[in-house]
DNA sequence: TCATCCTGTCGACGTCGTCCATTCCATGGA
DNA sequence: TCCATGGAATGGACGACGTCGACAGGATGA
């Protein structure tokens, strides 16, 4: 995991398809040893698979909110409940005001409703307090430590 | 946007490096055809880009927060300055008990404190509110009404 | 000094993306 | 009903690209 390394990931965030011989172009090297890295960088599973980005506005997902979740007791399958929910984009457990966080996207706040409800419905589901996500600056991908700008931290 | 490019993105989602001719079989088309359905979505901005996700952990990650931002007066360049700080993936306006919402990740508590540290000299900032994650359910990508498991809701 | 391993370069083959002409189907007008 | 029009899929041909193998260079350790 090198300086190399770094930029191929980074490259790669901005556009996967780019050809192997132009990413060895970017980074100093032949296509064959970036094909050669970035094949290493998947068997480490730090990548873990080449996906599209999708606008949720253009998809019908305008609407964006974080929901904090109250409960007693989680039962093994609370998990797999959250995951039933399409519209449930993340799910965390927190430590903090409440014991669970969830972002959900919704095509309306109709249907951000519908989602509430469908939550409540999990067993051990208590109570849900919502944040409604007037505007997103940006939502970009992971930063992998060593890339540009960085203070120099560890 | 019918159900073919709703199957499309699903199956870019899961993989942006299957083959045409495989994404095609896959939904009952040519592989010409669907090169022209992927085109399409592209040109209409659904599909932005194709990127790797990346395995946060596997990164140097592992330490992941949520930060509810108090302040006064947002100046113009409030998400430019958050977008400066590399460790921050998402800022958003809310509407709630805070005013931004921003989610961090970390190599470390102690670089999370930095980050916090960070926030701090923005402009405007008076306060924040972190939720630190202790444990993931699952991230995954925008999903699209219209596929698979949708209770018909519009 | 030599052996070994890792990593990169180069080249060849086969696959895949890309483009175009053609055909098919749905739609709307006279 | 017939014809005109536009959108979309098919199939094929060309060229670019991914993929793999053999070989070379450099670092490490005995």
């Amino acid at each position: 995991m090198d300086d190399v390394d770094r930029m191929i990931i980074s490259l790669l965030q901005e556009d996967a398809a780019r050809p192997y011989a132009a990413l060895g172009a970017a980074v100093g090297l032949s296509a064959g040893a970036a094909h050669e890295r970035v094949r290493k960088l998947r068997e480490r599973g730090l990548i873990r698979r080449t996906t599209v980005d999708i606008d949720p506005v253009a998809a019908g997902r305008g609407v964006l909110a974080y929901v904090m979740i109250d409960g007693k007791t989680w039962m093994g399958g609370t998990g797999e409940a959250l995951a039933a929910v399409p519209e449930i984009e993340e799910a965390h457990v927190i430590a903090g005001p409440a014991s669970l966080l969830v972002k959900v996207r919704a095509s309306s706040t109709r249907e951000l409703q519908d989602v509430l409800r469908r939550v409540f419905e999990i067993d051990g589901v208590t109570g849900t307090q919502t944040v409604v996500v007037l505007e997103t600056f940006f939502e970009r991908g992971v930063h992998v430590p060593g890339t540009s700008s960085d203070s120099g931290h560890k």
